[in-house]
DNA sequence: TCATAGCCTGCACACGTGTGCAGAGCCAAT
DNA sequence: ATTGGCTCTGCACACGTGTGCAGGCTATGA
């Protein structure tokens, strides 16, 4: 029975240091209406009692509850767990803390109820399809949402993701210079905007060059099933020369597969290109050639336009898009 | 002026259906005493409003959050996003939500203490070392607290970690076998009671079969740390047979460096073993031999104590400790 | 000495929910 | 008819904080 001692409330520092409870609200309510002498009194008073405001009474009170819910998918996936890493410290940074729900892709609405219920000042929704009839209980709500990476065709909710398409052409110019005929492309996802604007890209810029993608697979954004769709590809003849992946993921399973399974030399026999800039990418062995998303651009503006839809300065739906580059490195 | 409706609070569902404001409360509380009858009409009558109870409400009048906070470092290693995933979703499903703060290995007591003021029901912290005057502030708090993958030496608090000691024994015996001579160590951070431990666990088998670790660098868990260290070792002579990682990312770095820096073939000229059993590590390029910590049953151990400690059936400072177990893959 | 203005402070209500307690209604047993 | 017991409901208070409003105190000027 030694640390049966309930918290301290604004009560007991009040009656510690004398004064009424208001004023130690107001002491710890910047801008508010205080002498400096009777918050310095409250704050001793309070350091005495190691006394930290509540914050869900407060969000009670204030009715804002200085949380933000993150909807993640795919976090094996380094990108995704690189920006959660971002988005999180930028809120963390604006006085806002992080209710995360991790997801398996489906599920989303009951996850976004809780988070609901948890009176959240906001969502951002990662890499995730929101079913039309959560986005407009959300409308309905009033709770502003943003999805990242992804965006909803009939455009009632705000996103913020990069210039895929422009990406895609950038590939499909890039491994034109280098004298490629035979373009092969391995999508991410079907239902993804992203992935579905690369492959547009790729394709359109391809057409006004005269030329179409040479062959297609799937390859669902993951390791395991990038490499069979790049077996199947590379088994094709006459063999693709170039291969163009929706993903870094994806494209250094293409690599590993041409090198140690085909004996391809990279990029003399065939060109590889990703999507995303991740840290993989970056290791000398592979030296992959690929589209840099900023993701830490793409996280700041997510945050920024999140915290200007809270605060009411941003009322319209925007569509945000964040440009990309390319990174020349060793596989094209 | 369409949607400036408030959010529906019990009180509107309760007038709707014709009861008071506790049959409604009931109604949501599962084991309350109320009748069939009334719980479907207020049911029908929360649906027709779309009421959610609120959380933030519900919390503070319980003096129970159902919140977890995780304090989360090093998130880019793929070993912890995919604890975190685990974790998040055991407690997910257990019907806690998570409080996310990410950090960047210090500032730790500030996220703490933001966590504390959210009431949050326990604390779960990765890999972070842990202040000693923020262990006692925490026992003081009276907030269940868990370490996971790191422990402190004078027991305050508990903790989930893999049994590294062990481990560095098991690959001392592996290599020793496979009749290696010369066996160097890449240590991790310094600071760290896992790296630590299978620094130990390695030396004390070694000792006893009568060898001492070659040589040793750190490598701060991280790739081109990792490689840097690896590139040193390598050009002792003369070199050592054999590297031991105390991270699959800091194994593949070395992987990558004796293969393509020093022309060495693996494990003909060099073994290299890992520690984690990552997603990466079972690439068949890389083909890794490593050591499994079993993240799953580790992230389910951590989630029941932590429940346990909250709903008090779990009284004392616990550490628990999970098996792993060798993977013999191709480079040892 | 008195009036006035200005700075602070305390009162009291609000935020939306859970729950102990007393009592209303009903049924069955005596 | 009376009593006892059982099931359910509503009242009222509690959780810990923010804040509008009125009023107290001090200083200044006349």
């Amino acid at each position: 029975m030694k640390d049966t001692k309930k918290r301290a409330g604004s009560h007991d520092v009040a009656r510690l240091a004398g004064v009424s409870r208001s004023a130690v609200s107001r002491a710890f309510t910047p801008g508010a209406y205080i002498a400096d002498e009777t918050r310095e009194r409250v704050m001793a008073a309070a350091a005495m009692l190691d006394y930290q405001p509540n914050a869900i009474a407060r969000s009670l009170s204030k009715n804002s509850s200085r949380l933000v819910g993150i909807i993640a998918t795919d976090l094996e996936n380094p990108f995704y767990s690189q920006l959660l890493v971002h988005m999180s410290t930028e809120l963390q940074a604006n006085g806002y803390a992080v209710l995360l729900m991790v997801s398996r892709s489906s599920h989303i609405d009951d996850y976004l109820s809780k988070l609901l219920q948890y009176q959240v000042d906001g969502v951002i929704v990662t890499a995730a399809t929101l079913s039309s009839s959560m986005a407009v209980a959300l409308q309905r709500s009033g709770r502003p949402v943003v999805l990242v990476n992804n965006y909803l065709r009939d455009g009632g909710v705000s996103s913020v993701s990069s210039d895929n398409y422009r990406g895609g052409r950038m590939v499909a110019d890039l491994l034109v210079e280098a004298g490629r005929k035979r373009i092969a492309f391995i999508s991410g996802e079907a239902n993804t905007s992203s992935g579905r604007d690369r492959g547009l890209g790729l394709k359109d810029r391809l057409a006004e060059l005269g030329m179409t993608i040479y062959a297609q697979e799937s390859g669902e954004y993951r390791h395991a099933e990038a490499a069979e769709a790049a077996r199947r590809l590379l088994s094709l003849s006459p063999r693709p020369d170039a291969l163009f992946c929706a993903n870094d993921v994806m494209a250094i399973a293409a690599l590993m597969v041409a090198r140690s399974e085909f004996g391809l030399r990279v990029p003399e026999d065939l060109s590889v290109v990703g999507f995303d800039d991740s840290d993989e990418a970056t290791r000398q062995t592979f030296g992959l050639t690929t589209v840099d998303q900023h993701l830490d651009d793409m996280a700041s503006k997510t945050v920024s336009l999140m915290l200007a839809t809270i605060s009411g300065d941003e009322k319209s739906v925007q569509h945000v898009v964040v440009p990309v580059s390319l990174v020349y490195r060793a596989t094209h």
